[in-house]
DNA sequence: TCTGGGGTCCTAGGACCC
DNA sequence: TCTGGGGTCCTAGGACCC
């Protein structure tokens, strides 16, 4: 049966998150900030139209924001997560067939048919998922996934769409992909941008036309793909049971620069201890470490240093103490006094699934799995790091900036939205959050 | 003063094998 | 003077995504 692809995009998602728990908020100008609140990761429309830049440095758009008065958080990652989880459940009960994408964004595969049709499930499945989620979506539809990619991005550019927007096999796209710069397109970054427009490929639709021999020499298979997929012929299929993962990766810039050892060691084995977490979390254990650290490379005229190790381990393992005292042992390693260290982090290799033992014919497995089942249970329990490694710290002066975290309204008891009933409750104690 | 984090895929080139 | 050819695997680096 002919079908065509779909893709859900949550709206400016952090920020409608923010939003959900927050009605005033609505029509406000409001950002959301990257870990230890250095760039804008996220921004309302409002804040959109005063120019505050996708992925700018909170220190440089600062006066531009508080000239504003526009409402700045730092990232609730657990709330994000968890409305995310809610509006990809409600779309899995609606469509059969879903990618889920990334965290704000999902790729259907519906039946193909008439374009009413198509705008009416649209407009079905954004009305349900703001209903029970209280997140706007748009949708686009498309004869591929580049070019339901460019849907979705019309269904929000024109107020007219109304957050859907259709594109079937055999419309005339010209005038369309007319309209959209190369560096638009998805799967055309800023360095194949460059290539393209220097060789006078500068819309979507020169890109439609381009020399396939040429495009496979400079921009690899994956430019053909984009090139194809432009046209109309699919590439790329729905992959609706997520494939394995490759790595499993915890790394922070530091909220102050840090110049001690002890401090670096802390760092490092809080970032493998959670590592070893989401590890566990996915039934997955690693054979390989790699520990890297780093000075700050926007500070040139400080001394600089910049390194890594990676550590194969005797038999792959999610015991966090085995890898705990491969850390430490790698940081020692690494570790040149006199530097300004700004970041310190781990990643995770050669997964393969927990229930796949390889025996050691000279080590021993040390692995606790009673303990590791007794530590995740707490801590699901009663909050992440209830429990935890003494070398990770307790006071943790490295620890990340979080300076303006809205709560943990749905995934923690001591934080959920308080509503009052009756007079002067319409102010609630404490519901501002927000210091800006 | 202050610049995020976590992933994936592709390619070229070297090592190695027969 | 003359010095093969074809294949695989691994890794580092580049590019891209959200």
């Amino acid at each position: 049966m002919p079908a065509i692809f779909a893709l859900l995009d949550c709206n400016n998602f952090y920020v409608s998150c923010e939003r959900v728990f927050n009605p005033r908020l609505a029509g406000q100008p409001v950002v959301v900030l990257s870990n230890n609140d250095g760039c804008v990761i996220a921004r309302s429309n409002e804040a959109k139209a005063l120019g505050i830049r996708m992925g700018e440095p909170y220190f440089k758009c600062r006066p531009l924001i508080d000239r504003h008065r526009v409402l700045v958080f730092s990232s609730n990652y657990a709330l994000y997560g968890d409305m995310s989880q809610r509006v990809m459940e409600t779309l899995h009960r609606l469509e059969p067939l879903v990618e889920v994408y990334s965290i704000d964004e999902a790729f259907l595969r519906l039946p193909l048919a008439c374009a009413a049709t198509l705008r009416r499930t649209g407009a079905d499945i954004r009305h349900t998922i703001r209903r029970h989620t209280g997140i706007p979506v748009s949708i686009g539809f498309g004869p591929t996934k580049t070019l339901a990619k460019i849907a979705n991005r019309l269904a929000k550019k024109d107020p007219a769409h109304d957050g859907v927007c259709v594109i079937r096999p055999g419309d005339d796209l010209e005038a369309v992909l007319r309209g959209i710069a190369v560096g638009e397109i998805w799967g055309i970054g800023g360095r194949s941008a460059q290539k393209l427009t220097g060789q006078g490929i500068r819309t979507a639709h020169d890109l439609s036309r381009a020399d396939e021999r040429w495009l496979k020499k400079n921009l690899s298979i994956t430019g053909v793909r984009t090139m194809l997929e432009l046209r109309g012929v699919a590439c790329l299929p729905l992959a609706d049971t997520p494939p394995p993962r490759h790595s499993i990766a915890c790394s922070r810039t530091f909220g102050a620069p840090v110049r001690d050892l002890a401090e670096m060691r802390e760092a490092a084995v809080t970032y493998v201890a959670r590592a070893a977490e989401k590890l566990r979390e996915q039934s997955l254990q690693a054979g390989c470490l790699t520990i890297h650290l780093n000075t700050n490379r926007f500070q040139p005229d400080q001394p600089q240093y910049a390194n890594s190790r990676t550590v194969t381990l005797p038999c792959p393992t999610a015991a966090t103490a085995i890898l705990i005292a491969k850390t430490t042992a790698a940081i020692d390693a690494l570790f040149r006094p006199g530097y300004a260290y700004q970041k310190v982090g781990v990643i995770l290799t050669d997964l393969t699934p927990a229930h796949i033992r390889q025996g050691h014919l000279f080590h021993a497995r040390p692995d606790a799995d009673n303990l590791l089942h007794a530590l995740d249970r707490i801590n699901r329990r009663w909050g992440q790091d209830t429990l935890q490694y003494a070398g990770a710290g307790l006071l943790k002066p490295w620890h990340h900036k979080r300076n303006m975290k809205s709560p943990s309204y749905t995934t923690s008891w001591l934080e959920l939205p308080v509503a009052l009933a009756g007079h002067g409750a319409d102010r609630p104690p404490e519901a501002d959050t927000n210091p800006a």
